[in-house]
Parts: structure tokens; C-alpha cells; sequence
DNA sequence: ATGGTTGGCATCCAA
């Protein structure tokens, strides 16, 4: 089973490489962030034609996640979820669902702006939120899954320069603690089962030719719980879609694992 | 210190 993870930066915009994407690499489930759609206008028949079905959080302008499941594995979606059990949050982040045997937390972590700002504030509280309810998601599902853009970066070797990023933003020693409070529970990011080095990056900011430079950092994240942990067989980064034309400025992660 | 790029939507907010 491949499962992936992508923020589109508006799937209006992104339909044709996400579509192109699908073709490519085939992924059984796929994460999406930033939508920016209304659940009204998801582009259902699109996904249909491109072999997926789909469930959906979204908003108009902002935010928005939603889930894809090829069709043609016999996959249905149960027990959805699209709010943080008793936190009133109109802002569409996070979205979850049993496919198969295994359970999906789809996350677009708040971005937090700077630190010290009132979005960081958010950012911390809402991840707290996020910590108690996978802490319940995990004990009823073991064979969890967590992923997404987590807008955080877990250590220096995922910052293209951890000394001009120092502790701001994204890299700041409480947004770290956060995450590593949900790796503590058991959850493995993935990509560091299979590879240690530095420079491996999932987003390249728009400006001043950062991709181009590889100036990126690695902040969208596969996380698996302990019991797939062993089913794990590869996570990559796929650059490709970020060299296309007009493209988002995140790439597709994926981990591949050994299970129906 | 500042500004640069993109998307959505309306000329500003968020990333």
C-alpha cells in the first residue's frame, strides 16, 4: 500500500498535476492540504475519472483537507472525522478516516506566522488538541497513519540553514517539543527509517529562487504508528511535480508499505 | 532591515 501526502496549494489550480501525479505514481491513498475549496465544489468527477474516490474538509479561500482512495482497490471510507472532539474551529484542518485496515489522520497544521504572534498561539494550542485526540485515535486504531503538512521542521537537518532559520518560525524549540510530543506516542516519521542525511526537502518557499537553490525544508510528513512501523518498505520525497510549470510550492511525500 | 512570489479575492490576507 503506497500513501501519500501533498499540499496542493489550491486544488482548483493544482487538479491538473494532481491528476498527472496519480497517473505517474499511483498511490493508494493520498493526504491533501490547502484545498481552498468549498465541500460544494470539490471536484468530485475529476478524481472519479482519475480513478479516485474522495472524503473532504474544506472552506472557501483557506485551509481545506481532503482524502483520495483509488477506486479500484475495493477501498471505502469509515468512521470520518473533521473536527477536534469539543474545539469549536471553523478552520478546515484536519480530516480522518478508516480505509482498509488502516487508519488516516490527514493534518494542515496552522503555520503560526511568527513566533510570539497570536496564529503561534493557535498553533501550540492547536496542536495540544491534536496530541489528545491522536492519543484516543491510537489506542482505538493501532495501525495508525498521521500525515500531512505539519509546518513544523523536527530537526536541523530537515532546515536548508538552521542558522539563519535559528528558532524562528517552523523551527522554533516549542514547535519542536509539540512534535515530538506526537513522535513520543509511538509515532515514526517515516522518512528517517530509511535515510539520515541532511538536505532532503518537501517545501521551497516561491521567492528569490529557493528551489532552484534547494533552499527548503522538509515539514510534510509521513508518521507511523508502531504497528506499521516494520510494514514500512521506502518513504521518498518526489521532486518532479515541484519542477512543473506553475507548481505548488510543496512536493508529494510518500511511504510505501507492505500491506494489503 | 527589507523584499521577493503565489493563490484567492478584491487591491489585502495568508503562506
Amino acid at each position: 500500500m503506497k500513501i501519500a501526502s501533498w499540499n496542493v496549494n489550491s486544488l482548483k489550480v493544482r487538479i491538473p498535476h494532481l491528476t498527472q501525479w496519480l497517473a505517474d505514481a499511483r498511490p493508494d491513498v493520498v493526504a491533501l492540504q490547502e484545498t481552498k475549496l468549498e465541500d460544494a465544489k470539490f471536484p468530485v468527477d475529476e478524481l472519479a475519472a482519475a480513478g479516485y474516490q474522495a472524503v473532504y474538509a474544506g472552506q472557501k479561500t483557506y485551509n481545506g483537507v481532503a482524502i483520495l482512495a483509488r477506486s479500484d482497490q475495493g477501498l471505502s471510507f469509515a468512521d470520518v472525522v473533521t473536527d477536534i472532539p469539543g474545539l469549536d474551529d471553523p478552520q478546515r484542518r484536519i480530516l480522518a478516516a478508516t480505509i482498509g485496515s488502516v487508519r488516516v489522520v490527514d493534518l494542515y497544521v496552522v503555520n503560526g506566522k511568527a513566533v510570539g504572534d497570536e496564529k503561534y498561539a493557535y498553533k501550540l494550542h492547536w496542536l495540544e488538541r491534536v496530541r489528545d485526540f491522536l492519543a484516543e485515535e491510537i489506542r482505538r486504531h493501532p495501525r495508525l497513519v498521521v500525515l500531512g503538512d505539519f509546518n513544523i521542521a523536527p530537526d536541523d537537518r530537515d532546515v536548508h540553514d538552521p542558522v539563519a532559520w535559528g528558532e524562528d518560525i517552523l523551527c522554533s524549540p516549542p514547535e519542536r517539543a509539540a512534535l515530538k510530543a506526537l513522535t513520543d506516542m509511538g509515532l515514526h516519521d517515516s522518512f528517517r527509517l530509511f535515510e539520515q542525511a541532511g538536505g532532503h526537502f518537501s517545501w521551497w518557499d516561491y521567492r528569490q529562487g529557493a528551489f532552484r537553490r534547494n533552499n527548503g525544508l522538509r515539514i510534510d510528513l509521513i508518521l507511523l504508528g508502531d504497528a506499521l512501523k516494520s510494514s514500512a518498505r521506502a518513504a521518498t520525497i518526489d521532486r518532479e511535480p515541484r519542477r512543473w510549470e506553475r507548481p505548488s510550492d510543496h512536493t508529494p511525500v510518500m511511504v510505501e508499505l507492505d500491506i494489503e
